[in-house]
DNA sequence: CCAGACCGTGACCACCTGGTCATGTAATGT
DNA sequence: ACATTACATGACCAGGTGGTCACGGTCTGG
């Protein structure tokens, strides 16, 4: 939990440039993990001389704890809408809509959802697994309420344990939109994504139909035998 | 799928050797992923000189290859040991045989696994994706079967997309043992894993009937409304 | 019109990278 | 005993790394 260190000199950038460094930032962070990325690629991409960017951020680490946190904040923003909106509805009608946001950002961000993912599934940062347990522990918080409601409301079995229930929703999450995100994305760099395992890109409706209905019914058959 | 190449140079080798070179090679890949790994630190690490590992196997990427390749081929061969020795039990019995024999692989041969959670989540390897599709597809199509099998018998239900379904599983497999692994390992590297999320530890066998049960019965209470 | 503050630049640094290969050493064959 | 083969070694290579800093241009205020 260290202190939230600004970076004045960059913020103090006109907002195209700005962006621009951001972006190339994302991207190289994203393709290459933070070990693997190269500064001198990066600012190269950006158009930018390699001085000015050790100046904005002191350090390779600085730069990325600017760049992991802007993208946090983005994914946060977007399920904090997402329980706001929606506190009434009924507990899987809230979860097919925090499925929908998640698509919704990997789609729409493309670049912020790389760099999230990369963090999510190596800890490949400055500061490792703190940043890993810090990202999971917030959406796994937000998944816990959000079933907890549901619990009160009567809608959810009441013997669930709400924070393993939210592990396993989370798993599953995490996972949907990664893989969504590998095939909708993934350009140039290598092959075209050799359609074999992990392919939910066709149909992300119906996809997000049966993930929530699984959660919902469980997979048992039930017809013929209704006690066991 | 190119052509399974081999290392005779290496496999000559007095297997005590032979594994304190692959064991190296596991922690500095598990530990770097792919690209940050560093040849160096792997040959001292090792007790070889720099020579005599690029004799055996020519090249960073090839070694890569072999120590992925041998990851792999033991997960499957766990998965077909647990597929083969429970063919007529019930669905979830095996399912929960499944999750076991994944922690026993993450805790009796951690270096293995931490490669191989590297390439599942990140495809952080000389051939990216395509290697990530190969392992995702294998464990895949092993779920598939087993859910398959389980409809055939009218254990579950039929009206369930078995791929899809297997995709599912999968998350949450893949999830649970990596965040076991993370807790369980996290050696030397950064702090004591911090708790905050990710965190299986206490009471395996526990999480594993949890898991198992939500899937069977899902999250729906169904005690005041038989319809909806 | 100049002084001074500001700041982007890119040559430069020490260090590390994956990879090579002449050399030394040990084992083998005869 | 010697010739030959086999192989491990580590100094060495070109190139890339994160990071620095003297320089020079540009803008400001007086």
């Amino acid at each position: 939990m260290q202190a939230n260190v600004t970076f004045p000199r960059f913020e103090k950038l006109e907002p195209t440039l700005r962006h621009r460094i951001l972006d190339s930032a994302l991207k190289e962070f994203g393709r290459f993990g933070y070990g693997a990325a190269s500064m001198n690629r990066l600012v190269k991409d950006a158009g930018i001389s390699k001085g000015a960017i050790f100046k904005y951020f002191g350090t390779k680490a600085g730069l990325f704890d600017y760049v992991y946190r802007s993208s946090l904040e983005e994914v946060k923003e977007q399920l904090r809408t997402v329980r706001d909106s929606s506190g009434t509805e009924p507990f899987f009608d809230r979860l097919e809509k925090v499925l929908r946001a998640g698509l919704e950002f990997t789609t729409g961000r493309p670049l912020s959802a790389a760099i999230y993912y990369r963090v999510i599934y190596t800890g490949d940062a400055p500061h490792g697994n703190r940043i890993l347990s810090e990202i999971q522990g917030t959406s796994k918080r937000f998944l816990k309420t959000l079933i907890e409601d549901g619990v009160k409301k009567g809608e959810l079995r009441p013997d669930i344990d709400a924070e393993r229930t939210a592990f396993i929703i989370q798993s599953v999450l995490d996972r949907f939109l990664q893989a969504h995100y590998l095939v909708f994305m993934a350009p140039a760099i290598d092959r075209p994504a050799s359609r074999e395992g992990s392919d939910p890109p066709s149909g992300s409706e119906k996809w997000i139909r049966e993930i929530a209905d699984l959660f919902r019914n469980g997979l048992e058959n039930r017809i013929r035998s209704e006690e066991r």
